[in-house]
DNA sequence: CTAGGACCTGGAGCGCGCTCCAGGTCAAGG
DNA sequence: CCTTGACCTGGAGCGCGCTCCAGGTCCTAG
């Protein structure tokens, strides 16, 4: 019991049955194999597959990124080096935004007091 | 001398003039002073807002919410609170899309560790 | 055999955040 | 005066990441 139907998968990885085709149709995974009648059968390699797709959009990778990254994954090459290293520029870029949010953390606790001051009701 | 051409906010904000027309036009900052001739004239204070705008853009934080930031800020009401609460909600998000990256970083080393064992080339 | 529902495909549509464009106005230099 | 270039406006266009739709097929239940 290894393979599920899309109605199934979409249930498990939270992502709509849109949403799945459209993942496979940019070829982020699969190809799915089918019934004789046409029908996709998600197995358990593809959903762990999907899984990790939306880790990284939740991540906040773009769809051009996951392409390039499956594509390295796919074919060996031990390039999986770089794979890691736009991993590890995403972390940082994340560390970067999380930076400008203190920063403007700060500029507000600022403005705050400055109104506090100037304006005190 | 604590006013500015456009072209000069627009370098010294980093964003196209067309953008900023298109903040100042949704409400996100100004409005803007203007010349007899209509031109604008963006002052310290204007390029102030911008640049709190730009830093959490930069965030991740979408033009709905600058609107309802903005919109806060403006009408004092000490419900600046929620604006901190906002930014302090956006924090935890990216704290979250950090954990997501590293369980994929995880995840990652786990296949590759996988291949090496299996198709270990 | 028939009905119903889950599924298929290709392509159109949408919300976001800009970016570009046409057609016109202002203002400093010659 | 005229030219030139930075600026103005409203609105169209674009790339992304889905989402929806029409029109058709499969297949299980009655």
């Amino acid at each position: 019991m290894t393979s599920y139907e899309p109605a199934e998968a979409s249930e498990r990885t939270g992502l709509s049955l849109d949403t799945l085709r459209y993942y496979e149709r940019l070829g982020l995974f699969g190809p799915v194999s089918r019934t004789a009648g046409g029908r996709r059968i998600y197995t358990d390699g593809d959903l762990a597959w999907v899984q990790l797709l939306v880790c990284l959009r939740r991540a906040g990778l773009g769809i051009a990124d996951l392409q390039m990254f499956m594509g390295r994954l796919r074919n060996g090459s031990t390039s999986s080096g770089s794979v890691v290293e736009l991993l590890e520029n995403h972390r940082a870029e994340l560390g970067g935004q999380l930076a400008q949010l203190q920063t403007a953390l700060r500029v507000l606790d600022e403005k705050i007091a400055h109104y506090r001051a100037t304006d005190g009701t």
